[in-house]
DNA sequence: TGCTATATATGACTATGTCATATAGATGTA
DNA sequence: TACATCTATATGACATAGTCATATATAGCA
């Protein structure tokens, strides 16, 4: 429904407003599923955000995130230590913050991950209600 | 992790702030979700917010909804043409606003649903990329 | 010098959700 | 009558995650 440009949702200066969160948007993108990825990503391989917006983005077409967001949100992380950072000047260019996990980080992981089974229980409750709700309709027209 | 009273991200007046969204929440509750389940609600049968504040949370333990979010969400998705809505004064108490589903409502729940199985499929992804780094751990430690 | 790629970061804004509170009709009861 | 409670809808202030635009700075190349 109403993809690409969406003429509904605009006010006069182009900007959207009012949108309804799965409408309009381009993306697929889940809400909230950032930091865990970011803590899978780097637990895998250290590294620093430039090569992990690369990394996200080789993900499939929905995996690109905003370099903004990307950047903030390690720097949250490290706020509340679930990851640590150091420069590094070495190699070319810009000095690069490279981050790492720390234990607290494979703990939120855990969470993360448990939170994540718990999420697909209720989407599939909700799409087996759904595809039921459907059948029943379909029924409903033959009889 | 941290669940119940959390005291780690708390300031002095006792206020949450700088919270990560899967920490603390006592809730799993999942984002961006509310819609679909009402648009799946009122077609299963038509029914005033009030009610739908008790369907939802007889969903369990996670089911149950702000009643402030869902009478703004209500009144969005009229403002779409979603829902349709009519007073209904008849029956005891205080009138009720009574929704039903639009056709263009319909629509929309199955852009939901097919957002919801796209969304499904990327947190088996996820989930299975996890298992398998931490397969790969216990593999490292026993070497 | 100017252009591009790399690298990190901030500002303004939106959408969804949380928590507290306002408003008002209907009903029971002291 | 007064008041307390249940039902029912609604608003205000605020938090969190995400979007889009833009700033800043290093390094290499034409």
């Amino acid at each position: 429904m109403c993809s690409g440009p969406c003429q509904r949702h605009q006010d006069q200066s182009g900007h959207h407003q009012d949108r309804i969160n799965g409408c309009c948007a381009a993306g697929g993108r889940v809400r909230g599923f950032l930091q865990p990825r970011l803590l899978l990503l780097l637990l895998q391989q250290p590294d620093y955000g430039y090569a992990l917006l690369e990394r996200l983005s080789s993900e499939g077409s929905t995996g690109g995130v905003d370099p903004g967001l990307l950047y903030r949100t390690l720097r949250q992380m490290e706020r509340h230590d679930l990851v640590r950072s150091t420069w590094d000047t070495e190699g070319q260019g810009p000095a690069r913050r490279r981050y790492e996990v720390t234990p607290e980080g494979v703990e939120m992981l855990h969470a993360w991950a448990a939170r994540i089974t718990q999420t697909q229980r209720r989407l599939s409750e909700f799409l087996d209600q759904y595809e039921k709700s459907f059948e029943d309709r379909k029924q409903e027209e033959v009889i």
